[in-house]
DNA sequence: TACATTTGTTTAAACGTTAAAGCAAATATA
DNA sequence: TATATTTGCTTTAACGTTTAAACAAATGTA
């Protein structure tokens, strides 16, 4: 049977007092004497009273409720990204409501509507593929909503954005390869459309030119990196003429495709041609032979987003510009060498927690660089 | 800048109309002119009008919004399950909001409190392995609130549950491994206190007995199923005096775990011992050799899990009963084969439908019952 | 004693929407 | 022509909460 349910008046009426007291009662406010809150909360517990947070969000104007728009769940970044964002903004009173856009801007779009009509206080996404024409996060922007970026941004949104180096990693990996004896790399991109497949791209490229390899087309392609994809590439990779000594993915999806072919090819791993794959999917480790793989630092993009979003709450006019928090502390060692050198003790050791705090396994003995099988 | 929002009041003060007819022209009420309508729509268009639904929601006292818990979303089981129930009640105007429990009570009880303090119109979930204690899943009872548990149940609730028949699976893995010639056959399972781990720990042993093969207490273990535990309760049986010659590991990460282990030692599987996992998990088939893994229907699981929801809707006085959908269609193939026989070609063909429609791989080549390498 | 302050409460309005009831004008029916 | 029905709107109240303002009683200050 379908109670009615207990609201605050019921309380009041109970206690002969005005349902404005049970409300400051219940919010422990101190112009309420110790007695009545003692009485009141009885009360609740008894009637079990359960405050409706619509009632309050409307009138209140803050729902507590904070957007997720991710490309998809089942992957591993994404999900550990959302695990983080929602342990961080649960401890501060926010839930979330995830969504996923599978990669489709239409339902990117949805999502958004159907976030801003239950009035999210915020909004922290990773954008779609696909997504090109940006009005949708205008609309975002318009209504004053937080709007929090992260992986996958867009500088021309001028807001938040939280992501790794990509140009820079990619740079070093191949730079690592390099540095391993590799001479003819080959790259199974993103679509270059994606601003991080593309900067991706970018740092395969000019770490080619620093380091005078020839910088040939039939070894750099671009794909949507599914497993199919990988593997595709992959096999046109080996019917080249000249096969690559290296392939580096942008990927672990489709690094897992690609790895399927070099095992059912006989081809070693790293022996005959290197493998590396870029991403957090837990089964780079689990495949035999396990393939190198950049790390996107998932938990610390959920935490540092929600903590951007967190810096909003409170303020009433909210004006957004683009700040990117990239993911890379690099330039923070540096710092702390140069503190170091001019005996500025204390400053470098701020600076190296902060950096380690960023990026925890930078000094890990199996970190980033160790990239090679 | 904050822009305070358009409602539809504003729309009203713009036509000289009231805010009622606005409120009905959106809704496209019959007794409403289509030129007021038309007017209406071109306002809310210029002003870029945003139906609050705190207040809808309020006022109709349905919020359209269906809480989800689930143990974690970083599994591709249950980001499967979640897509789909978003996919089913998307469409009908209902938009989820999905909490992780991480296998915590505590965690289990304050998502339940959130979503009832968020008023959603149901929920759905999967319980925490931890969770014994039934006082939480009672309360959402108690509000008349729809509750539909999936995978992880419990009989004592007397609500919806949708799951696979886990003894009946567990059975047929262990007949499946006997007619393969497997005398020894051990089992790694989860914590007899979960009731689909007690499932196939039940249908492991009746299944042994049935064939009349011994059954021994050092080949039955119980554990929480992660990779590590997989690694270590493989090692233990490793150690036996006699090994077994096929292990069944209760689920899938556990059974990564065994791999590894099996590989380490360079045991061949399975000529030298088989393995069968249990799950949902896309990595069985990506190693090498891939894990035989039982089918877990998550898209399924996650349709009917909607469906049961949606049965609810508008329904005033809900009073829900025990109703387990076993998605296991072989009693249904069954009765098609009896109505075949009695000559009644329809009834056999409606029950041959639903059979496909519940289990739709049943009738595919490569299905369930594949479970060798 | 007279006034100021603090304490503990009430009253009233508001958040944005919807639903019921009411009502005038237009149209239909006899 | 008189009456019933339909059309197209308005008015009013309500959903459950919070908050500003008001106010009486108790306590403090001079």
């Amino acid at each position: 049977m379908k109670k009615k349910k207990t609201t605050i008046k019921d309380i009041a009426s109970v206690l002969n007092i005005s349902a404005a007291a049970v409300s400051k009662a219940l919010h422990n406010d101190s112009r309420i004497s110790e007695k009545t809150k003692i009485a009141v909360r009885q009360v609740a517990e008894n009637l079990q009273y359960q405050p409706n947070h619509l009632a309050s969000a409307l009138r209140s104007g803050k729902s507590h409720l904070v957007g997720v728009i991710v490309p998809r769940t089942n992957s591993n970044f994404f999900s550990s990204v959302i695990q983080n964002i929602e342990e961080v903004l649960n401890k501060k009173g926010y839930s979330i409501i995830i969504t996923q856009s599978n990669e489709s801007y239409q339902k990117e779009c949805d999502s958004i509507d159907t976030l801003l009509y239950t009035q999210v206080d915020g909004i922290i996404a990773s954008m779609a593929n696909e997504t090109v024409d940006l009005s949708a996060y205008e609309k975002i922007k318009s209504k004053g909503i937080p709007l929090i970026l992260f992986d996958r941004g867009e500088n021309d949104l001028n807001v938040d954005y939280i992501g790794i180096d990509d140009y820079n990693s990619s740079h070093l990996i191949v730079e690592h390869l390099v540095e391993n004896g590799c001479k003819r790399i080959a790259h199974i991109g993103g679509y270059k459309r994606t601003r991080i497949f593309n900067n991706r791209i970018r740092g395969y490229i000019d770490a080619l030119k620093k380091h005078n390899l020839p910088l040939d087309d039939e070894l750099l392609t671009e794909s949507g990196l599914t497993i199919e994809d990988g593997r595709e590439k992959m096999l046109e990779l080996l019917s080249l003429d000249t096969q690559p000594d290296a392939v580096y993915v942008a990927g672990d999806y489709a690094a897992l495709g690609a790895l399927q072919v070099l095992k059912e090819k006989n081809i070693r791993i790293p022996e005959d041609i290197a493998l590396v794959g870029f991403g957090n999917e837990p089964f780079t480790d689990m495949v035999t032979p396990r393939i190198s793989s950049v790390n996107q630092h998932s938990a610390e993009i959920g935490k540092q987003a929600a903590n951007t979003f967190l810096k909003y709450v409170g303020q009433d006019a909210i004006d957004q510009q683009l700040n990117k928090i990239i993911l890379n502390a690099n330039h923070l060692v540096i710092d702390a060498l140069t503190a170091i050198k001019n005996k500025n003790y204390i400053e470098a050791k701020n600076l190296l927690e902060k950096a380690i705090s960023i990026q925890p396994d930078m000094f890990e003995a199996n970190h980033n660089l160790a990239i090679l099988n």
